[in-house]
DNA sequence: GCGACTTATGACACCGATGACATGACATCG
DNA sequence: CGATGTCATGTCATCGGTGTCATAAGTCGC
């Protein structure tokens, strides 16, 4: 492979002079400097980043790491399909800043986290962003100090810098949205407690009711998320059974997700029912292959995948330009609404209290 | 950040002596290893793969670049999944070899490619993978001949090394098994030939019917791939009503992929027809969140994505260690069936022809 | 007990860029 | 017109490792 000196000697210049031609650093006559550009196309000169490197001390690398399905117990889950939106986020906002991303995949293990910050030490980058595949609680390998590090969709317990989803207001715009509708009734099926989402979508439902002033029934709200799909089809009948069988029926199903709501529509329809005449369903997450193609459309939240890659980027980057600041709190993304046609409006909607809300 | 040099101050030997503990390609004394290893934990010391490079012209890196979303025209496609699993598999594959695995993702845009190219090329990678979002033709900017490319997922045309889904044998495979299970009138819902897939899978399924000597009727055999999801399913609507209206109407509707199948089934329920005692229905992809989570699960084909990277990554490690061969034409990966319950039989099983079938 | 090996270590040049500094040729200005 | 500044270019050292070669001490076989 050519070096500038081969560039050099092939167009009669000097070393430095090809170096000046590739970095514009310095002016360079114009004659000097085609001369140089055509000798560097014929040999096909690429110049090598180690080499610059060496002497600039920069490497202009930004370490990617990502879980993919290394979490994922359920196969049936929208697995790394998340992560693949926060990445396209982060590439978008570093692509702009001549930076390149280095994108390494744990390949489902744990284990092979800190070979890889080892391995991205080792070509110095200037800042690591660490991507999970769901919301949740995770411990990195240390970093030397120097290396400004962004968790993305997780957090950890020594204030790393961390940008979440804003699982709570999320539920909680949905529900109130549903009240506004005209919505008292609100079933809700949740997703287990031990996930951050679940816990937090799950307050987000109670202080919309609260917020509302519409009471809080214990026999509205069950956990069906269980990990065998027979198993959840079968808690999910049984829970839409004995929650229609009520005196005072829910008149909308939120599920907590889209896959849920997917099964929800099915079980429904299997026992005559319409969505949204008998029944409204919500989702969340707003997973397009479910939530677009289903019939009627799904109304859900957004995961604000995209968002929260760009904003993880903008604040590494921040923290690469040297900047300090003291607050170590996560910062929050809220998803959007999304309202479709499963869920119908009981009374004349009022002008909306809510910040975020769009329709499609 | 600490030095070879700072190192080998610390544990009081030198550089070179530094260099043999890290790599381990010459006997070191016992006492002096643990001396230089101390010094070098109690530094942080981590090596700089730049200054290593330089000398011995190895990077250990494999550059991959991903399409992701960048040919999706629907937003419902289940876009960048695939590119996922391809991912892992090569992941799997480069993982035991000691290299590192660079990915990199054009971020949607077509143009990124030869920028990313040329990234990977300053980083002195020793092979690159381009993996496409979905079985398609396509055009890789110039790379210099010492530089191995394997393409997954994708092919051009000057004879790049290949490795491609076997859309043809997929759906064959499948078809011989309706027709084992029974089924004659089968109808087909495709994708649209311009997509590779498409195309290859017309041909599985009109072979299928040829090997066993069941006739094609072009009535049974319509494109159904729209981009406008409303259109789309008007359009299914309207196929398969004429089509069960024929006076030998289908007993099993095959679909383009597993998302049209989802739409299948709510038109099929919404017809009062129940899956599959009055029709059957079976997809292609094996796209889980879809074929696992719908009732009765459904019988599609798989796309190995996984195998078709593990596949990939060999084929390029090989060319790394030089190998050349004559053979320029296209790894063909194919994928088992999974037969569900979406498909009833209507013949007792006969010993089955077919070479790989799984069930579930 | 002596040459032939093996082990353990160091000295030094070198990989391919770039930063610091120097130099010569012009242009500009008071 | 000489001092000063800008342009265009070159020289040389240097970044942090590793390959090559040299060297000293210990081991082995006959």
């Amino acid at each position: 492979m050519a070096t500038i000196y081969d560039v050099a000697k092939a167009s009669g210049v000097s070393a430095k002079t090809v170096s000046r031609v590739l970095n514009g650093d310095a002016p360079v006559g114009k004659e000097t400097r085609e001369a140089v550009e055509a000798a560097m196309a014929q040999l096909g000169y690429v110049p090598s980043n180690a080499a610059r490197m060496m002497r600039s001390n920069r490497s202009g690398l930004i370490g990617l790491i990502t879980g993919a399905i290394s979490m994922t117990q359920e196969p049936t889950q929208p697995a790394g399909l998340p992560e693949l939106f926060i990445v396209q986020g982060i590439q978008k906002a570093v692509a702009d800043t001549g930076m390149t991303l280095m994108i390494a995949d744990t390949g489902g293990r744990i284990s092979k986290i800190a070979p890889l910050v080892n391995t991205f030490l080792r070509h110095r980058v200037e800042g690591l962003i660490y991507v999970a595949e769901y919301h949740q609680r995770i411990t990195l390998p240390p970093v030397p100090a120097d290396t400004p590090v962004v968790l993305a969709n997780c957090f950890d317990d020594s204030g790393t810098p961390s940008i979440l989803p804003d699982d709570r207001r999320g539920q909680h715009d949905l529900v109130a949205r549903l009240i506004t509708a005209g919505h008292r009734r609100i079933g809700y099926l949740t997703l287990r407690t031990e996930m951050s989402a679940g816990r937090l979508r799950r307050e987000g439902y109670a202080e919309a009711l609260r917020d509302a002033g519409v009471a809080y029934d214990p026999a509205l709200v069950e956990s069906c998320d269980l990990s065998g799909a027979e198993a959840e089809s079968q808690l999910l009948w049984d829970t839409i059974d004995r929650m229609l069988a009520l005196p005072d029926p829910p008149t909308v199903l939120c599920c907590g997700n889209d896959k849920m709501a997917l099964r929800v529509y099915g079980i429904l329809r299997s026992r005559g029912l319409k969505v949204p005449d008998d029944v409204s369903v919500a989702g969340y997450d707003n997973y397009r292959v479910i939530a677009e193609t289903l019939f009627p459309p799904l109304t859900t939240v957004d995961l604000p995948y995209t968002a929260m890659g760009v904003r993880a980027a903008q604040r590494l980057l921040a923290l690469i330009s040297g900047e300090r600041r003291e607050d170590r709190s996560p910062t929050l993304v809220a998803g959007p609404v999304y309202w479709r046609h499963s869920v119908t409006r009981m009374a004349p909607a009022t002008a909306s209290q809510l910040s975020i809300v769009r329709e499609d």
